[in-house]
DNA sequence: TTCTTCTGTGAATCCGTGA
DNA sequence: CTCACGGATTCACAGAAGA
């Protein structure tokens, strides 16, 4: 096992990487996998081989390889073989993934069945299947069937209980004309000047995948700093990006030649400036204010009267940060759903003031901006 | 075991039909299956349960509940017992299934891949898969994942010898602005008028497959007279696009609530007249034209008639998306050019329909720019 | 009658944190 | 672990209701 050691700038101070990040390890994916910790990656990109018939060195888990037999036994073979290969690789990967992290997988209707099943098998719990439309995609040359012109990319946790992981949706929002994302993404193939090419002007990869994509999927599921895993490193396109978009990256990959063009590919990337990484946010990543602290800032005093949108309702919001209506008193959340006999209520959005200045109501989440406001001065 | 015969238009006396056909077979899909003999289909189309495995309640953000899909139909132990489901009606299938038919089965994320490794580890060959976009889909309520816009189909033959399978390649490319038909077709979800609904207003069927798409697959994949089997009939759309386009179905479903629901609407359905379901064959070189996106949109109704801005002449729109007129079929430029005895014209401006609104004449033009806006709208 | 606004709903594996 | 609870979150259409 060698590592190929790429020249990178500094990453901040509080993420010290250990040293097999931002290299490419050279070998066999699963005994590659092996040497990596338990929980230690936050997310991986694959996108495993799948044509069995050109595919002849395709190996079981012992290394020992697949005879190649053109009878009907050929192809259980050649699936059983194919279904050990990605159950292998699909566990080592699953062991090195973090609790929270997320596994993305790339493959086309030969593969991505078989490769889904096994996952789900493993315990992998899918979030999305998310398919690539290409503008230009191949043509089918015969006539006999449509234009093969997506392919399937399935996103998962490693298990039911990964809750906790990264999905930057609001920045997806945001980069999608202010609608939320959708399943199925369109770009171009790789083809002009980002498609390697050899000195000949062959392509050095046959499956090069477009910068643009891994983008959207870095983007999408991880954070700058991140490490992200790329079991089939390829020419390095999964690096690049992450380099770019600062992210740290893991490569595997068994052919040097391969190795050599990624290496060379990554250390012409540029790595943006932070403050071009910053990902968009929602209120979900605003720092938490509690009610009373509205009262302990003076915006609220006990015993104002609250009233929702319609004045339909009224409640006193008393010196504990409680609201009192009917004789019952309860959180101005559980207050919006009593009134309203609702099992749940924004209590901020719900709740509206009479505001002396605009002379209009007011949601009371209008005061809460303020409090934060003053808190973040007060922090910073 | 006990069947329902529907009242239905003669077939073409070349192909008298057995008794079950036309008619829906009521029971559980294998045993139903095992009545029918060998190599009797010429395709199948499958929409089984997809297994959702849903957690709990989920609520939009105005608080209102999402009407799931907890029927007790799509429930399994595990995912064991889904794949000994999908195994056994893929298997009764196959049987049934002519040498050179083909299968459809549409699923989404939670069964597709499970079922699409079963279908080849049983040795059918898979052709495309093909996407359904939505227009329409249900949103991501609370932010976690991407919007599941789509679903897939598997389209596959009886196994890797099955050459002769139906592809009406031209009729696809004449239908798609004349370059090939893609893997990934735009419709909208079923719902509006199409949508069968009970008395009290809720829908009858949980998940009914919008016409459109149903009727793109038998056109691009079956011919008049073939005999296409459904067997998780549901509330009938395949037999109900089955016999508006001249072909026989066979369908089974075990509940008789979506039997009676099936029987009525496949009684209604005009069958359309043979001169309307001819297919185009052949080779052509003609200008680009996207009309059948007009069929797809509904707004051109095959068998509609389009006429010049001076009324000269008039042509019948085919369900393929071309017109006939003198008992001749072609798309809507070279018959634009042939009743003009010219070279080359533009279907788009030359054929003009009876607006019913404004009560004149209009380009069949002013439509596609109806479709380009949902098409934009859907981020095409 | 016509245009605008409001309301309902669709195959959905849909929360995070702190006690 | 579980449990409690604060509080964040939706797009395209169809059809009804209102202006």
């Amino acid at each position: 096992m060698s590592r190929v050691h790429l020249a990178r700038s500094a990453k901040p101070a509080v993420t010290a990487v250990p040293s097999y990040v931002n290299t490419i390890m050279k070998g066999d994916c699963v005994a590659a996998l092996d040497k990596l910790p338990d929980n230690s990656v936050d997310m991986i990109f694959a996108d495993p081989p799948y044509n069995l018939q050109l595919q002849g060195d395709l190996q079981r888990p012992d290394q020992s390889k697949v005879d190649a037999v053109d009878d009907h036994w050929d192809q259980f073979a050649s699936f059983q073989a194919y279904d050990d290969f990605t159950r292998a690789w699909l566990l080592a990967a699953r062991r090195v993934l973090k609790p929270n992290g997320t596994i993305w997988v790339i493959g086309s209707y030969h593969n991505i069945f078989r490769v889904g099943a096994k996952m789900q098998d493993l315990g992998f719990w899918i979030l999305n299947d998310v398919i690539w439309r290409k503008t230009n995609p191949m043509p089918n040359f015969r006539g006999r069937r449509f234009a093969n012109a997506h392919e399937t990319m399935i996103w998962a946790t490693k298990d039911q209980k990964g809750k906790g992981y990264t999905f930057n949706y609001e920045s997806m929002k945001a980069a999608n004309d202010d609608v939320q994302m959708r399943s199925d993404w369109l770009f171009p193939i790789c083809n002009g000047g980002e498609r390697l090419k050899g000195e000949d002007g062959s392509k050095v990869h046959p499956t090069q995948k477009p910068e643009a994509l891994l983008a959207r999927v870095l983007m999408s599921a991880s954070k700058p700093g991140d490490v992200i895993l790329d079991p089939f490193f390829g020419t390095g396109t999964t690096g690049a990006v992450a380099k770019r978009l600062g992210r740290n990256f893991i490569g595997i990959e068994r052919e040097q030649e391969y190795i050599d063009a990624a290496t060379a590919r990554i250390n012409s990337v540029k790595e943006l400036p932070a403050h071009d990484l910053k990902i968009v946010t929602g209120k979900r990543a605003e720092p938490r204010v509690a009610f009373s602290a509205l009262i302990d800032a003076g915006l609220v005093k006990s015993g104002m009267k609250l009233t929702d949108s319609k004045r339909r309702w009224t409640a006193t919001v008393q010196a504990d940060g409680s609201l009192s209506h009917g004789g019952v008193q309860a959180s101005i959340h559980k207050m919006g759903a009593t009134v309203q006999e609702l099992d749940a209520c924004n209590g901020w959005t719900f709740w509206h003031f009479d505001c002396p200045k605009s002379k209009k109501l007011m949601p009371i989440d209008s005061l809460r901006q303020i409090v934060r406001d003053q808190m973040s001065k007060a922090g910073a």
